[in-house]
DNA sequence: AATATGAGTGCATAAGTTCGCACCTATGCA
DNA sequence: TGCATAGGTGCGAACTTATGCACTCATATT
C-alpha cells in the first residue's frame, strides 16, 4: 500500500482514463493489431487506394481483404467512395496516420537492434 | 495497376513494411489492445509500480492482473525487479510511452465529440 | 442482352484469448 | 517454527477472431 518503486519519475499526467476511454482505445488498437489490417492501413497512410490496389499490396485473397476492410469501415477508421466499379478507401482521421507510423516505427526500432531512437 | 484514387497526397515514405515487421508491430499492438492491459501500461507510463498497486489501479482480480502482466513480460514490453516480497514493473522502452499516450489521446479525441474534420 | 470484373456478405471451421478457480513458491514477521 | 502476504502458474469454460468457400450485387464492355 506504499507508493513503492524506485522514485516518482514524472507525475506529468496523472489522469485516470476511465473504462469507456480504455474500451474505445482498445477497440481501435484491436483494429490495428492484425498484420493484414495494419498493412492495409499503412497503404492508406500514403493516400486513398482502391480495393484492388490494397488487396494486391497486402498479398491476400480478395475475400480476406474485403472482410478486413469491412471491419475497418464498421469501426469508423476508414471512409469509402465509389468510382465506377471501384471503391476507394481512405483514412478517416489524420491523427491515425501518426499512430500507425509511430507503431511501425516502434516495431522497426525494436527489430533492427533496439537503438534508443533519435 | 493504375495509381488510382483522387491524387497522390504526399508520397513521403513509400516504404514497404515487409511481413516480419508487420507481424512484430501487430504483436505489440495486440498487447495494447486489451482494456486491462492498456490500463496497466498507462499506469506504468507514470513510472514503476508494484503488482499490488497496478492491480488496485486496474480494479481487477489478482489472478487476472497477474496473467496480463505475464503476457507483457513475455512479450518484452515491461521489465521486472524484485524488492522484498514485491515485484516492481516498469516499461522497458521509453518509446512505448509515446505510443500509449498517442493512443489514449486518439481515443479521447474520438469520444469527446469527434472533432476529426469532415 | 450477355458477360466479365470489382466488391461485399453469410456461414462454418479452426485458432486464439480472457477469466477465474485451485494450487504453489518465496519473503517477511511474530 | 509457523503463518500471513505478494506474486505466479495450469487448466478448463466461454467467448472472440480469422479464414475460405459459395453466393449475390453492381457497373462496364462487347
Amino acid at each position: 500500500m506504499l507508493s513503492a518503486a524506485t522514485e516518482p519519475p514524472s507525475l506529468v499526467h496523472e489522469v485516470e482514463p476511465g473504462p469507456e476511454l480504455l474500451d474505445a482505445a482498445a477497440a481501435t488498437l484491436r483494429m490495428l493489431a492484425e498484420p493484414t489490417r495494419l498493412h492495409l492501413l499503412w497503404q492508406l497512410a500514403n493516400g486513398p487506394k482502391t480495393v484492388s490496389e490494397l488487396t494486391a499490396a497486402a498479398g491476400v485473397p480478395r475475400t480476406v481483404a474485403s472482410q478486413h476492410l469491412a471491419k475497418l469501415r464498421h469501426s469508423g477508421l476508414v471512409d469509402t467512395r465509389k468510382d465506377g466499379r471501384n471503391v476507394i478507401y481512405s483514412l478517416r482521421d489524420g491523427h491515425l496516420v501518426r499512430l500507425i507510423r509511430e507503431t511501425i516505427n516502434h516495431a522497426d526500432h525494436q527489430m533492427t537492434g533496439e537503438p534508443t531512437h533519435s
